[in-house]
DNA sequence: TGGGATTTGTTCGTATGTATT
DNA sequence: GAATACATACGAACAAATCCC
């Protein structure tokens, strides 16, 4: 939920925030693999000090999503095709693991929350919008939020947020990550208290999202325009009187 | 491999030195769970400013091995037991994929340092010393480093990490994380080809390693100790005298 | 090749918030 | 409960490295 900007966050929450807004707009690929991300640009944009900045991109940068050379600054990260084998193949690991404790154990409310989120994959995707991918990766999120395994979820949102980055280099431009058939089956797995086929599923679904990943290439643009939006749904407020470079 | 002190190490090298001091303290419980971690008395220890030092706390927080309260600062994490059983859970999906990875496929010479180690473990258990929980948490980042999967051992080094700090919480003091034997009969499983039968034997022997650490700390007796971690989990502190909520 | 402009690395001061007496 | 002491959050400024012409 968005936040007026001239609100003040509260300590420690502004980093956060820039953190946030940052790995939303390269998930959705408004930064795209291999822009250079720019302390004080981003500062600037986002009405904060670069020491803000810098811990945003650390983090950024242990998640895989940045890639920071010493004495070079950050830029999106550009995966290397070993690095996206590396990705779908821990990201298998993990998702079985999730659909074997999730089998059988979803409540009535959980399943429809499921459906309900399928629906609106579905939508989004006949519309062709960026936040399909987005959508794709949060189905995969809200199982690993089911599981109640805090560890497990961020593992699955990190590999999955990686896996975005990675079909956005090699993968058609603006696909959705996942196909909306191969959830529903499995989810109905799951409801069927059937691991071993959720888990086969699961695997194949991965499998096919990894292969349909096939060319690609990227252009840059300006970065304060592309960062507005994610600026202003995290209460973040571009500093006053400063122009995009002359 | 240590570096000499009066050698200044490059640019951007020294947060990272920090943080692998601190990491390797808490992994060998010279800092113990709990223990608070001001900024100053550590930049002052290591030589470096503050804010080299919340560069590394903040990647420790990442890691959760650190716990950081905005404006209260940090102190080295004090895993819930609902955090430990989630991190076992995490590590035993993560180590039954890299047995699948290995099984068959490692080198005589691979198969010649995994011996190795595990003697090196074997005579740092016999004499006790605080290294031995280290070296048994190295045998599984040895072979995480095997599968030549990146993010695979940077997971399993985290959770490994993790798991380490959990049993210096719930485990008997400096008991070391693994039982030799069960490393040499994991070890004779990969070099056989049998990925089943090396999974089952990692499956079993972390379920050990968490029944192990449950059960010894049921028989620590003390029941201050026992009950530290959930009353510093639920906000309540064990001296007298302070609000349970604003 | 060289030098100025730009960007990063780091320190440290100040403001703010928290614990303590 | 207020005053004090202390630690943290954040930013400005300086130093060093890199880039670019």
């Amino acid at each position: 939920m968005p936040r007026h900007a001239d609100a003040p966050l509260p300590a420690g929450a502004r980093a956060q925030a820039v953190y946030r807004a940052l790995r939303g707009a390269i998930i959705e690929q408004a930064l795209r693999a291999g822009t250079k991300l720019p302390e004080d640009a981003i500062g600037e944009r986002f009405g904060v000090s670069r020491t803000l900045v810098r811990e945003a991109l650390t983090r950024l940068a242990i998640e895989g999503l940045v890639e920071i050379v010493p004495n070079r600054g950050a830029t999106v990260a550009l995966p290397t095709l070993e690095e996206a084998r590396d990705a779908f193949e821990v990201r298998r690991g993990l998702e079985r693991l999730m659909m074997e404790l999730l089998a059988g154990r979803l409540s009535p409310e959980q399943c429809a929350n499921l459906r309900d989120h399928i629906a609106l994959e579905d939508e989004a995707r006949a519309r062709g919008g960026p936040e399909s991918i987005r959508l794709a990766g949060e189905f995969h999120l809200l199982l690993a939020q089911m599981t109640g395994n805090a560890l497990l979820e961020r593992y699955i949102d990190e590999v999955s947020s990686r896996c975005a980055l990675i079909l956005s280099v090699y993968g058609r431009p603006h696909s959705p990550e996942c196909a909306i058939s191969e959830h529903s089956q499995i989810l109905a797995a799951l409801e069927n208290d059937d691991a071993d086929r959720a888990a086969a599923l699961m695997d194949a679904h991965l499998q096919a999202v990894a292969e349909r990943a096939v060319l690609a290439s990227a252009q840059a643009a300006d970065i304060h325009t592309l960062l507005a939006p994610f600026a202003a749904s995290e209460g973040l407020a571009p500093a006053p009187g400063r122009k995009p470079r002359p």
